[in-house]
DNA sequence: ACATTATATCGATATTTCGCGATATAGTGA
DNA sequence: TCACTATATCGCGAAATATCGATATAATGT
């Protein structure tokens, strides 16, 4: 856990929005039937709820990737995006030990 | 609270380190005589510490107060910065309460 | 008033980040 | 192979941030 990575990812306010959104699989559309067993949202849907271009959110999700707050996982055309959430509570916990 | 100023304010190493170091007034020299009842640290002092200019340390602690993250109190010519821990929990709490 | 000290602010340049459109890559299906 | 779809990456100009030296402000002491 790079805590630099994962601060800079956080400091925006969309990137934030959409670790909340994803908290959450009903803030996007329904998943594809053949797609009802994979865990995650496909960057489209978010895109659409960030009202952002396809080449920004992508870039975000790289963002978010790299500092471990979400994995991907691959299946066809389709990347889908999930909150690795024991990341998310060690940057937490990080963070609250350094500056607590 | 300003969430969003907050983050960018922690969104820098040497900022941190500041916040950090401001837990212990040991981490720098000893206070003045006349100053030895008031608490927090002068920006000469942080600015040996973290060896940077000091208007860069100037602003940085600017950026910190703004944020809340920090309180100054002026005596004199010195201004003496100390952490502000309420809002430091607050921005914790606020931070886990937004992305856990 | 003047010199000195501590801090804040200004102005400049360099670097980084933002967000886009265009393009590349990769998978799907006729 | 060819069109189509989904995502990733590239290259750009714009905006924001970083950091500095110079200067302004304000307090102190002679």
């Amino acid at each position: 856990m790079d805590i630099d990575k994962a601060i800079s990812a956080l400091n925006n306010p969309v990137r934030r929005q959409i670790l909340i959104w994803l908290k959450d699989r009903s803030n996007f559309p329904p998943a594809l039937p053949e797609h009802s067993e994979v865990s995650g949202v496909c960057v489209a849907y978010i895109q659409e709820k960030a009202e952002l271009s396809q080449s920004t959110v992508s870039t975000y999700m790289k963002l978010l990737k790299d500092a471990g707050l979400v994995e991907a996982e691959r299946h066809g055309q389709w990347t889908f995006y999930r909150r690795n959430e024991k990341a998310i509570q060690q940057f937490l916990n990080l963070v609250g030990q350094e500056i607590s």
